[in-house]
DNA sequence: TTATTTCTTGCATACGAATGCAAATACTTC
DNA sequence: GAAGTATTTGCATTCGTATGCAAGAAATAA
């Protein structure tokens, strides 16, 4: 097996210049003449050079590598996400090095470890959560770390959500107005920030009008375990004729056992709101209202984000919160019936 | 910013030995006794050294890193992969980086190519080819690359696909039992093995049976063009009673149109059948029959293929291909009405 | 005790590219 | 053409770790 590897002695040897020229020509505004620069050049693709990216983060310190942490790609939104988010790296010069964190063990720290061997110049945490030891290594070690679709109260760390709350109030406010009477809360994991704020903007805003929940489960993110929460507050004596949901992805399950289980009809007999809008959510057999996560502008955020922290190791942490619409479609009631 | 880079050296000072001592240490298999051994652990946690796998890449030439190429996130099929990739290379000391392939533009070549520069140890691709000169690249620089979910005519890389021939197969003798008359195809990208081994399969079952296909449209795997194929194939003078969709991701468009669009009902009317299983395929509002792509045995292969070639420089590219059921459910008929 | 073998250890070097510095070359200007 | 400035270039060193080699320590055999 010809295992070869061009090296840039190789090339310079060939265009007859010093190794140090090679480095240069391929090193953006360095010095050099266009003479060499074309000689170097032409040697370089006639032996198929490429440099070595690890070989020049040794030296530069900069590895052109982001850590991602993901633990839900079964929730889509985060494939969306990943995809963006890794197309707009890419077109910057990085590229995401991904690193799943098992749903049931908190062994986070024990991931992130693994990820600062790699000597990555960022770290990007979606929908986890980290010790305050760990942040303070990723500090002490320069590497910035960027909370996606999450929060934390550790003023070292950035991060990126939506308007949680505010989206939490429009769920309400939409159900209020549609003349619900029994409304009730699908709850996500508690341990999320996403889950607390929703479930905050949407309790204060029907308390604001009056209105206390009238029925409350807690679905953990988990389609399963949506899927239970929806057994038990549909088959109550009078059942609720709203329901918000924490994630689409739930919404999902909680749609199917109200239509398919329990032969309710949707939104005629119970409105259904979600949280995301998720490609799935417009899908005319879900059609379901929902906040958007505008994932697009969250992603931009996390990159402007993590570019000023690489550029700029005196930037101070920020939280950005991006205000998503809600989006109407037929899974809810608007007017009184 | 206390950006502290704590080193092998730092830690063989505190530790009272030398750097090699060190290095030892954390390098599997070295000899080092147990007094030394202890010493320089108690040392590098007091630190918190860890090895800096960059530079140990430089020299041993392995990174630990895989590169894996995906162009189609949005189909459920690949976060699932991707998942269980990622999860399963971890626990093996292997980490993913992910590369974007952008759907429109074939612009893999380069794409590889820069997945080249990070020294990987292994390359995947996942639903996407490359060219035959950058295959002698890869092989040349003694990296394996393994196709996932599709093959081609290279004889020097490896592939792993479910055996779409007789998936095909399946499909098609389940709708002749089920005593459908008019069977149609939606066909997705023609430039995939995986489409045209479906197809083929599909056809070769009907023609055995004495039947030739009663419509043909093409979705290209994108959920817009199977819409437009639905509407084309369903508002024809006498529609066909069965479709046999390339994609589970393109089957939920095709129902929606068939339900929601055109008012007719699956499968009395007409009987749908995927291919993938993904998740949604399962959920009660589509409860789409349709052959499964085993995921995690297609992983699992993957990675012994990965791991062997890494291993064992010399081992010979092999195709595997993986049976998979059809996983009956009620989008189609099962009886002659 | 001494000779022999097996383990450990440190030294020095290598991996591939980037960069400060000083020497060399090219370009201006008078 | 000389003097001065700006631009290129090569040399040597550096990044953090692994490893061949030879010397030293420990264990075993005689």
């Amino acid at each position: 097996m010809a295992t070869k590897k061009i090296t840039s002695l190789e090339v310079a040897k060939l265009a007859g210049v010093s190794q140090s020229a090679v480095s240069r020509v391929f090193t953006p505004g360095a010095s050099v003449s266009k003479k060499t620069n074309e000689k170097v050049r032409r040697a370089a693709s006639k032996l198929g050079y490429r440099p070595n990216i690890l070989a020049r983060s040794l030296i530069t310190g900069k590895s052109r590598i982001i850590g991602l942490v993901v633990s839900h790609l079964d929730n889509y939104f985060y494939p969306e996400a990943l995809e963006l988010l890794s197309n707009a790296l890419q077109k910057k010069g990085y590229h995401v090095l991904v690193f799943m964190a098992s749903k049931t063990s908190g062994n986070i720290d024990d991931v992130v470890d693994e990820i600062l061997d790699y000597q990555v110049d960022s770290i990007i945490l979606a929908s986890v959560a980290m010790s305050s030891n760990l942040a303070t290594r990723c500090t002490s070690a320069g590497v910035p770390v960027i909370l996606f679709n999450r929060t934390q109260d550790d003023n070292r760390l950035s991060s990126v959500t939506s308007d949680n709350f505010a989206g939490g109030k429009k769920a309400a406010r939409f159900l209020i107005a549609g003349g619900h009477k029994r409304i009730a809360y699908i709850a996500g994991w508690e341990g999320a920030s996403t889950q607390r704020d929703r479930e905050a903007g949407f309790v204060k805003e029907l308390k604001e009008h009056g209105i206390s929940l009238y029925a409350y489960e807690v679905g953990n993110f988990v389609r399963d375990e949506a899927r239970q929460a929806a057994r038990k507050m549909f088959t109550a004596d009078e059942i609720p004729d709203a329901v918000f949901v924490a994630s689409d992805d739930m919404s999902f399950a909680v749609m199917d056992v109200i239509r398919f289980e329990l032969g309710l009809k949707i939104p005629e007999q119970v409105s259904v709101v979600g949280y995301d809008d998720v490609p799935v959510a417009s899908w005319p057999a879900y059609d379901l209202t929902t906040v958007r996560q505008p994932a697009n502008r969250m992603v931009a955020e996390t990159i402007s984000i993590i570019l000023e922290c690489i550029e700029d190791k005196e930037t101070k942490p920020r939280r950005i919160q991006i205000d998503g619409p809600l989006v109407i479609r037929g899974s809810a009631r608007i007017s009184n019936k």
